[in-house]
DNA sequence: CCTGCTACCTGATGGC
DNA sequence: TGCCATCAGGTAGCAG
């Protein structure tokens, strides 16, 4: 569940079913998502303890224990079920990586890649990553100033760092693919080039991304109970990522897609451009 | 410190 | 049909 719109409408959507819960037994079905912590030692930590809350940090959600924390990221296809039976959860056919009973039911969490993990920690801070956070894109603390000091800070391409985790918490390729296109800004440009209009613009548009992204996220909300649930909806938003060859929604002209760092980039080579406005 | 690159996994898709 | 290449919403860890 890749971006921070998605982790936030999962957090919000997942409280009503754990907060407050204690977790009563821990199922680790597959070593991998709990790596490189064994088993063994992740069920001692969690099994037992209580959730106080949930809350996001850039993309990661976690769940303050009574003892320590839970952190799960999901990278690119993690994702969480609910069963209102433990057992159902538990049966042979169910494919899932980690099971958290409670009295209510059971949490399954389940990545087919196996990229994502779900671990305990002490703090939240120990989490390699989370303590390297920089400023969440939904935080009051994020405003054009602050987004103008990282910029200053990098001389790589715009698109790259608004992607670095450590300079700006929470956009992931699409938004921030989405964010250049609304702010009408070549995702080639290196950042500390922008000018101060660009700043704001750029600024206005990762917020104003953002939110609307959270509405589609929360418009059907998540519903863990779907063993196939997924988010929906967020196609018909996209004005640039995944639109290689059709037509830019402001000018018409066919979005193109290049390669920046190892992932794509989809943009408008009309209406982004340094000179365009 | 900053930057770029690769490894980590699995599945879907399209060309031949 | 099978096989191969490419692509996927991410980050940790390493080298320069």
């Amino acid at each position: 569940m890749p971006e921070a719109p998605e982790v936030e409408a999962v957090v919000r959507t997942l409280r009503p079913y754990i907060q407050g819960e204690k977790i009563s037994r821990v199922h680790v079905r597959h070593v991998i998502a709990v790596g490189p912590q064994t088993p063994g030692g992740f069920r001692r930590s969690v099994e037992g303890a209580r959730i106080l809350g949930v809350s996001r940090h850039g993309k990661y959600l976690v769940m303050r224990l009574n003892q320590g924390c839970l952190v799960i990221h999901f990278k690119l296809s993690g994702t969480l079920l609910w069963f209102d039976r433990a057992a159902d959860a538990l049966a042979p056919r169910i494919h899932l990586d980690v099971v958290l009973e409670t009295r209510r039911g059971a949490l399954g969490y389940f990545d087919r890649r196996h990229l994502g993990r779900i671990r305990w920690f002490p703090r939240a801070d120990d989490a390699p990553g989370i303590s390297r956070l920089g400023i969440d894109a939904y935080s009051p603390g994020f405003t054009p100033d602050s987004l103008a000091s990282v910029c200053r800070q990098s001389r790589r391409a715009i698109k790259i760092m608004l992607m670095d985790q450590t300079k700006i918490a929470g956009l992931g390729n699409i938004y921030a693919n989405e964010s250049l296109w609304n702010a009408r800004i070549d995702p080639r440009r290196r950042s500390y080039r922008l000018t101060p209009l660009q700043i704001r613009r750029l600024h206005k548009a990762v917020v104003s991304v953002l939110r609307r992204a959270l509405e589609c996220c929360l418009h059907p909300a998540p519903d863990f109970r779907d063993p196939h649930w997924w988010f929906a909806g967020l196609e018909g938003m996209l004005r640039a990522y995944g639109r290689e060859g059709m037509p830019c929604a402001r000018c018409g002209t066919n979005i193109r897609r290049i390669e920046q760092g190892q992932r794509s980039t989809f943009f408008c080579p009309r209406c982004q451009r340094p000179d365009s406005h």
